[in-house]
DNA sequence: AGCACGCCGACT
DNA sequence: GTCGGCGTGCTC
């Protein structure tokens, strides 16, 4: 009479597993994928528990799953760890499995490949796309239909109708193999010493299983990559998978090659520039157990590994780690916890850990694997500062005399010089030299940032564009704009006027049109074709220049200027990446810091090569103000189309705080952008202990406090990175 | 997240 | 008189 009920997780907004019937004859199990109805429609989701007592309430409302998928059942480690982040990050349980689960949407059997050759008469009616079609296909030989379409430069309908009347047969094509797998001995690594010993002391702790995390210290260009590459061998000869995290950015074809050239083979990759059909491939290998190593981006993280063995994480202090929008979670910690719950070795990889990871290491949480040097007697950059207080540039320039003759002398010796400025754009402000008027945002809290290559202003914060206007908007005085301060775009016209001729190019996000395309700019800088590059921080990562000698840091002061309690550790991390891409293999390196405060820790810790005297001082300031890794914060941020409404709506959910020895609530507050996209915006800042469960206080926070209705929105982020 | 239901403005 | 805007509320 009463059949078994399971409980199902669907991949929506919902905390919680909804309860199905299960079919007569039908074997269900945790993690099993299902097919549900859900409201109107259905949905895939996820056996999460077995019910042996249902709601008795829902009992008459029940409904009946539809059907299981055949595919491998998503394992408790992953199950769990779906849970943990749900549980961590307050993110609806449901939204975590989304991330698990959306890859495969188009799942399904493996799709035939339809081919097609000539067989019958020619067509009763011959068109122009008709003919070219059978001039290609006269040869009588068998071609996938979709390529003989772009080959003859017709639609796929043209084949469909030449099939139709006969004049071409279709025939099931044999499915695509999947790529070799890696080989653990393809190549034997060229080792140091030093990275010999680091290699054997991985590949023993990895082969022991177990989690354990250990952290690859290793300066720039000191061959971390093939120390880890030692790990993965062995997990490749255990047959379990590997998977390596990278920060979007750095997964560059060089990145590959490299793999190639130690493995036989690419390894799979996981972005979002891959084509639905081939996500779908990786999905459903990896879920296999086909695949043996993955290389992806944070979202890789949430894949149905068959049998994961290690997690490495790449330039594991990237700010890009830290995903903002939908599910807020940082990848790297995220990983840990992963790791954990696998009960697996995790590896992260950096020259400048996070101060949390650097705190870990001496901690002795992780494991430290240390290369101090570059590898092959490769030679640090020399590094010097250049005080714009004291030998700036002339007005209206950005280059410091000191530099300029740097970079002609680069220049003469055929090598190749990096201006770095974190700024898009040819101004970040616009004024009226009349009124003093500021162009701004009509959206948003911010100046709009003159782009000259695209002749327009720019809002960064929510995208709005305009045609510069011709005339002051408040005192109409016509053609009276002035630039304020230099953009990559404005640094780019001062070097073509100091060196005529050279060859230059602007790297910056907003004008590249893709991630394949900054891929080939990369390779064009690697193969000497360019003599100067400005460029943002697009550039800091995941690309080796074997020309490139001389790094100028045009405003290194940048970074350091909003009150973010980060901004320390994000400077000194994005400079001394930048400076190391010079020298890498000349060793010659020489950097140039342009900067109104030589004293700051973060410019002497450069400047001294002395980073231990950085993470010394910045955990003594984290420890004493309480901030995080001593200290745990969750952000809440509140935003709406009225202002008043939006500040009341936030002074009432501090009031709404529980009352904790542990917590103190800061704030309400304006954000420090107050308006963006035509919203208000307010910060509270909730700080406890380490040892407090904050996601807890949290919730309990939420459950009490008045709902966010109408224009009102309610964000929360457990460890933000970010106080923006 | 979808998707329906529901209540107020410009049209076949 | 209807079509359709997107605000609100469920979905076992």
């Amino acid at each position: 009479m009463s059949r078994p009920v399971v409980d199902v997780l669907v991949p929506v907004a919902l905390d919680h597993p909804y309860s199905y019937r299960v079919p007569p004859g039908v074997d269900l199990a945790a993690g099993d994928i299902v097919c549900v109805p859900l409201g109107p429609r259905e949905a895939t989701g996820v056996v999460w528990t077995e019910n042996i007592t249902p709601k008795p309430g829902l009992h008459n409302r029940l409904k009946e799953i539809s059907h299981k998928l055949d595919i491998p059942p998503l394992k408790t480690e992953l199950r769990a760890f779906i849970d943990w982040v749900a549980n961590y990050t307050l993110c609806p349980r449901g939204m975590v499995l989304r991330m698990a689960l959306r890859m495969g949407e188009h799942l399904g059997p493996e799709r035939q490949t339809v081919g097609v050759r000539l067989r019958g008469a020619p067509p009763a009616r011959m068109t122009p796309a008709r003919a070219r079609v059978l001039r290609l296909l006269a040869d009588g030989l068998l071609r996938a239909k979709g390529e003989a379409a772009e080959e003859a430069g017709v639609s796929p309908g043209v084949i469909d109708g030449l099939v139709d009347e006969g004049t071409l047969e279709t025939l099931a094509l044999p499915p695509q193999p999947m790529a070799h797998a890696p080989d653990a001995d393809f190549a034997t690594p060229a080792f140091s010493d030093l990275q010999r010993g680091a290699g054997d002391v991985l590949r023993e702790r990895v082969a022991k299983g177990g989690y354990a995390a250990t952290l690859i210290d290793g300066v720039t260009g000191s061959g971390k990559t093939e120390v880890y590459f030692e790990a993965v061998a062995e997990m490749i000869r255990r047959r379990r998978q590997t998977l390596i995290l990278m920060p979007e950015i750095a997964l560059t074809a060089q990145f590959l090659d490299r793999f190639a050239a130690r493995f036989g083979t690419r390894p799979a990759e996981w972005h979002s520039e891959l084509s639905p059909r081939k996500r779908a491939r990786n999905w459903a290998a990896i879920a296999r157990g086909d695949i043996g190593v993955v290389v992806g981006a944070r979202s890789a993280l949430f894949l149905p590994y068959a049998e994961l063995g290690l997690i490495v994480v790449d330039e594991e202090h990237d700010p890009s780690y830290k995903q903002e929008d939908g599910a807020r979670y940082h990848a790297r910690d995220m990983a840990v916890v992963r790791a954990s719950i696998a009960r697996i070795p995790i590896v992260l990889v950096s020259a400048t850990p996070s101060v949390e990871t650097e705190h870990n290491a001496r901690r002795g949480r992780y494991a430290r694997l240390a290369l101090p040097e570059r590898f092959g007697g490769q030679h640090l950059p020399s590094i010097e500062a250049i005080d714009l207080t004291r030998e700036g540039p002339p007005r209206g320039r950005f280059i410091a005399p000191r530099l300029v003759q740097a970079v002609g002398t680069a220049m003469a010796a055929g090598e190749q010089a990096l201006l770095f400025l974190n700024r898009r754009g040819y101004a970040p402000l616009t004024l009226c030299r009349a009124c003093g008027h500021r162009l701004n945002c009509p959206n948003c809290d911010a100046w709009l940032v003159d782009h000259r290559f695209k002749k327009r202003l720019v809002c960064h914060h929510c995208g709005f564009a305009m045609p510069p206007p011709f005339a002051c908007p408040k005192c109409e005085e016509p053609d009276s704009f002035v630039a304020c301060g230099p953009g990559v775009e404005r640094l780019e016209e001062e070097v073509a006027a100091l060196f005529p001729g050279a060859r230059m190019l602007v790297l910056s996000s907003d004008l590249i049109a893709s991630m394949e395309r900054l891929r080939e700019e990369l390779a064009e800088v690697a193969q000497g074709r360019v003599d100067i590059v400005i460029g943002t921080q697009l550039i800091a990562k995941g690309h080796h220049f074997p020309k490139l000698n001389l790094v100028g840091i045009i405003d290194a002061d940048l970074g350091l200027s909003n009150g973010d309690p980060r901004a320390a550790e994000r400077s000194f991390q994005l400079l001394h990446q930048v400076i190391g891409r010079a020298g890498r293999e000349e060793g010659r390196g020489r950097g140039y810091l342009q900067t109104h405060q030589p004293d700051h820790p973060v410019m002497r810790a450069l400047i001294a090569q002395d980073r231990e005297a950085f993470y010394d001082a910045e955990i003594t300031s984290r420890e004493r103000s309480g901030y995080p890794p001593f200290g745990r914060l969750a952000s809440l941020i509140v935003s709406g189309k009225d202002k008043p409404e939006t500040e009341g709506f936030a002074r009432r959910l501090a009031q709404a705080a529980p009352l904790s020895d542990d917590v103190r609530v800061l704030g309400p507050a304006e954000a420090p952008i107050a308006v963006v996209r035509g919203r208000h915006r307010y910060r509270l800042l909730a700080k406890s202990p380490r040892a407090f469960d904050l996601s807890a206080y949290m919730r309990e926070w939420l459950a009490h406090a008045p709902k966010a209705k109408g224009s009102l929105k309610l964000e929360i982020d457990i460890d933000p990175q970010s106080f923006f």
